[in-house]
RNA sequence: CGCGGGAUGGAGCAGUCUGGUAGCUCGUCGGGCUCAUAACCCGAAGGUCGGGGGUUCAAAUCCCUCUCCCGCAA
């Protein structure tokens, strides 16, 4: 069971590994996009590629589709992002276990957005864990973790797709333990969790009297879903690919140079130097290519 | 048919309403200045104005249509 790109790699990993999936579960197709068309999620275009049965019900918790999971007998589920929490009824269901793949170093960062999360707190470590899933958000017994280093400049979408593969590694190794029955579920500390709420349009929103560094970790940890934002001149400007200089200082929300290095602009403590930026309805430019066409002077304000 | 913005020399834009010699900031190339430079000065090259059709003496500009890109919303 899954639904986005995070989960394509593990998805991958089963096939690859050659195991007999009986079915894949995904959310049903939504409207997206411009035009507002239906889409097929990532994970069921993979499905199909592959000839694997899909089944896409609205809810997991209507007893026809828990009845419909049934007469599959699976001996086991695996989940990555499904989008649906899994009812009582579906976890009793397959012969084993049903094991999620979870992208945080669990406890920390259970839910929706751990990858984002864990960018805008400005941590230097994430990674997955896999987990024996039960009735609650992420709280299942831990299988298998496996960690990595958040670069200082690394965005949520770099983070995601190094993610993604890590989760492949971690579901790989843990289908090896329990084959070789030697799983060993560890309980979860519920005193060292937090949780990772879904990531808002307005969490992209830029507070300029806060720290360079704060604005920078929100800005990457946003990159590219769903983007942090500032205002010029009324219109909607969002920013990417920022970086630090404690040199610089000045009234938060100002404009202190704009060249081809970039975009400095005053922040509560220390500039935060932007090199990329977009106004709505144009493309994401280069700082040179921005100021080409849209020139802007030391002294103004974003905000 | 969800709302909206856009496609103009290599890049980013103006010009479109009020049809009539293609403009700006960069980049590139040549020359100059300088101990030197991504700085400054002078000069040059480079465009079927997204595709197709129509109106007109004349279309980047007005009308129809197609393709692609993006913001919002989801």
């Amino acid at each position: 069971m899954g639904t986005p790109e995070f989960a394509l790699a593990t998805l991958d990993g089963l096939i690859a590994a050659g195991c007999h999936m009986v079915g894949v579960y995904t959310q049903p197709d939504r409207p997206k996009g411009r035009g507002k068309k239906l889409a097929a999620s990532p994970v069921k275009e993979r499905a199909l590629a592959h000839d694997i049965p899909v089944f896409q019900p609205l809810k997991l918790r209507d007893p026809q589709a828990v009845a419909e999971l049934e007469a599959l007998r699976p001996d086991l589920i695996v989940v990555v992002a499904y989008g649906q929490i899994l009812p009582k009824a579906v976890l009793e269901i397959p012969r084993y276990h049903c094991i999620n793949v979870h992208a945080s170093l669990l406890p920390k960062y259970r839910g929706a957005a751990p990858i984002n999360k864990a960018i805008v707190d400005g941590e230097n470590e994430t990674g997955v864990t896999t987990m024996l899933m039960d009735v609650g958000l992420d709280t299942g017994d831990m299988l298998v973790k496996r960690s990595l280093a958040i670069g200082p400049d690394e965005t949520a979408g770099q983070l995601h797709d190094r993610l993604a593969l890590l989760g492949r590694e971690a579901m790989e190794e843990t289908l090896r333990q329990l084959c070789g029955g030697t799983l060993a579920p560890e309980k979860q500390d519920d005193a060292l969790s937090c949780y990772a709420g879904m990531m808002k349009k307005e969490d992209g929103l830029i507070d300029w009297s806060r720290s360079a560094q704060d604005i920078h970790n929100q800005v990457r940890g946003l990159d590219p879903w769903p983007g942090a934002y500032t205002f010029l001149e009324g219109e909607v400007l969002k920013i990417a690919g920022t970086s630090l200089d404690q040199n610089l200082s000045g009234e938060p929300g100002t404009i202190l140079q704009a060249d081809k290095n970039g975009v400095r602009v005053a922040c509560g403590q220390g500039a935060l130097v932007i090199s990329e930026l977009q106004l709505p309805g144009k493309k994401r430019l280069a700082a040179v290519n921005f100021l080409s066409g849209r020139p802007l002077f030391g002294g103004s304000k974003l905000g």
